[in-house]
DNA sequence: CAAGCAAACTAACAAGTGTTAGTTTTAAGA
DNA sequence: TCTTAAAACTAACACTTGTTAGTTTGCTTG
């Protein structure tokens, strides 16, 4: 019964998620859904349950998926600044391929219902664990001992913006963009005198 | 005719800026905003002309906070490093004063209706002079010489960011979050070995 | 060709939207 | 106390919202 491709269903919230990103979750009526995908809005419900559903699924994969990235990272045994490095390239990867969704996220996860606490639950998770990996590069000094909270928050804003930037870069692929992130992340933009 | 004291008609604007925070400009409902104020929708009408003419109103005076602010920054001959470090208390100080309304200047400005062009003109103007002074210090040495537009990516998304942080950061004044901001974000967090 | 079914359609719904018109309340100054 | 004007109210509007029910279309398989 569930065993088909569902690839009309992914188109749509593909497509949903390209509205949600201009738009904004709540601007986005059905009815611009369906004209966007060339169908009437009733239509639709065919393939998917909800508005809401669409969202649900758009954001709670994405936050999976950083999820269980920072995991992968946190397993190694690399040094804290190369952790960091690997977090950049999460962030890069995953936002590169669906930049559309990124918006969401960030945008509008208050519009979640049921999923609303769950999602809480896993990016202040995330938080949590990309602050420990700064606290251990602290105390193994490999980074400098300042205010804990404004690198993690100065770090992570400019990764949660990729979404907005990366579109319009185009000529950077992801691998050099992780890397020139990474340097002027963690060394900073000052030219230090040697 | 006009030369009342508008107190009213501020308390609404600022009111429908912090539910504007929380749910952005679609979802709040003149009805909301009239619940928060303690009134009926119908009166709000007595104070504003729109619900969009509030969102302009909170949009383009903080949009044009930022250009003055920077033209005024540009005037002066410090060095690019020090003009970077007073663009970081010029957002600091700009949100700490109305955090609510950068939110609505980060994710509402696309609702803006005969406004938005003026203001996709400040915004543009704003990242282009700010690009001036990052390729100003990279000419004087004072920055290194990589990708500019990264390093303004990656500076700029950081200050755009600062209204989800600040009011959870209390705690910091508007002073040490500069200073603090300023040293992460220009000479980064790596360890020197020196 | 016939059957079956996924996926489109039309029509309609109940609820909610921004806003206007007209009326009543409130409070300050004469 | 009476007047006046600001600012609240009630009622209603035309339109849009997400969603459902029931029907038709068009492809795939026997």
């Amino acid at each position: 019964m569930k065993l088909k491709n569902e690839t009309r269903k992914d188109e749509i919230i593909k497509t949903a998620a390209k509205l949600f990103k201009e738009k904004g979750y709540s601007a986005v009526t059905m009815r611009d859904l369906a004209t966007e995908m060339g169908m009437k809005a009733a239509s639709l419900y065919n393939h998917i349950n909800s508005k809401q559903q669409i969202l649900k699924e758009i954001i709670i994969s994405l936050a999976e998926e950083f999820t269980t990235g920072l995991q992968e990272i946190q397993k190694s045994n690399k040094s804290n600044i190369e952790k960091l490095r690997d977090i950049v390239k999460l962030h890069v990867n995953i936002t590169s391929h669906n930049t559309y969704g990124m918006a969401s996220l960030n945008n509008d996860w208050m519009h979640l219902e049921e999923k609303l606490e769950y999602y809480l639950q896993l990016r202040s998770n995330y938080e949590d664990e990309f602050r420990n990996i700064i606290q251990q590069g602290i105390k193994k000094e490999e980074i400098i001992n300042e205010n804990i909270e404004v690198m993690l928050f100065s770090i992570l804003s400019t990764l949660r913006s990729l979404y907005l930037w990366i579109p319009k870069k185009e000529d950077l692929n992801p691998e050099e963009l992780s890397q020139q992130l990474s340097e002027v992340l963690i060394n900073g933009i000052n030219k230090k005198i040697d």
